[in-house]
DNA sequence: TGACATTGGTGTCGTTCGGCTACTAATTCG
DNA sequence: CGAATTAGTAGCCGAACGACACCAATGTCA
């Protein structure tokens, strides 16, 4: 298992990145280990990031598995990329383990599957922004709407309406506010809120024929 | 790697099964086989599908990894599943292998895992229905807009209305009409459509927030 | 032969949704 | 105080969407 940890860093995503073991061609490599016992993928993806993170990912899902001839750093068959999401409160990597952060922009030179799978694991976080609660896993338990509209653009890469961006939101009910507001200097302070979904049954909406986004 | 053969079968999905070995607790099974050589999961799993459809399945996908301690007929350790699609006019399996197509909602006992693999493909294909082509690739070349629809409102679950469709599948430049007819028994003869999609700049759209449909 | 059933296909109307402009609100800075 | 800055809202308008009604072309059957 491949483990791609992502969290924002000043205007885009970063991945966790270790130094790869002596006599490795690249010098950075993706986290990566096999499940024990009968540990699940996800189960061994969450303890590989919690180990260098220092606290629990607040998301690990499945990205997608190869087995092509492609190097990897451990020489494994196969590998199974793991998603782990780690919010932006969580500043440093764990002392000592040597890891750290790169933009996805500027990453490194990294063994060719390791590569593919930090590609995968971004597209995957693009695609299922609209259905799991991927923003909200970047951001700490409370958070300003404008921090939560900029996850928004980070992930997908555009400038949002912030009268729309609330309007829709509002319609969602999947967050509510609390009784607390931040002050950042300048500017009228904001109000905190927390993601709270409630169970709502959406009408089901039309069909969207959206393949122009492969 | 487990692979789920997905076809439409009278007013439902249906998958592709397999006589298990002698001795198996469960009397069917899916069709699985570790890569040979180097090649690639969707490669090994296209072999897979072709030598039992006789024909080459339409789309190939990966579904997601088990390693749980859930109990797998060949006692592998490692699954990969994958998904695959073979259209409405490829009827019957190749003979001599003993497989046979089994209603999604009427399944045989299987393995625990491969239980776990059919349910995640089936819902992939519900999830991907609206940025793959996976609806084109249940259907012939060439298919009647009723039947199009007829196949979302499958794999969605719900009815469509046939106006609104239509109208929203024209705006999406995917099909094309050809200069054929179908006349079946009563009713109009309806135009024969191909996929063609046109490369289209489509304006970015809003925001949505759906994780209800988790 | 003509009424009817059946299936294919479109026009249109009212409502909702989404993008946008413009506004108000609350704070810091000078 | 006034300018700058960030938060939050009101409302207009065009596009999209759901529903309904209607027209078109075939088979069925009296």
């Amino acid at each position: 298992m491949d483990v791609v940890t992502l969290s924002p860093r000043d205007d885009g995503l970063a991945v966790l990145l270790v130094p790869s073991v002596a006599g490795a061609r690249e010098r950075w490599s993706l986290p990566w280990d096999g499940p024990r016992d009968d540990e699940r993928l996800e189960e061994a993806g969450t303890r590989v990031a919690r180990a260098l993170l220092g606290a629990t990912p607040t998301l690990v899902e499945q990205v997608g598995a190869a087995s092509d001839g492609r190097r990897h750093p451990g020489g494994a068959e196969l590998s199974v990329g793991v998603l782990a999401l780690s919010p932006l409160d969580n500043e440093a990597p764990a002392s000592g383990s040597g890891a750290a952060w790169f933009p996805l922009d500027a990453l490194p030179a990294l063994a060719p599957r390791h590569r593919d799978m930090v590609d995968r694991a971004a597209i995957a976080v693009r695609q299922r922004l609209d259905h799991s609660p991927i923003a909200f896993r970047l951001l700490p338990a409370t958070f300003t709407l404008s921090e939560l509209q900029r996850i928004y653009e980070l992930l997908l890469g555009r400038r949002l309406h912030k009268a729309s961006f609330r309007r829709a939101l509002q319609g969602s009910f999947l967050v509510e506010p609390t009784d607390a507001w931040r002050s950042e200097g300048r500017g009228r302070p904001a109000q905190l809120f927390r993601f709270a979904p409630k169970k709502r049954r959406r009408a089901s909406r039309s069909v969207r024929f959206d393949l122009s986004s492969e």
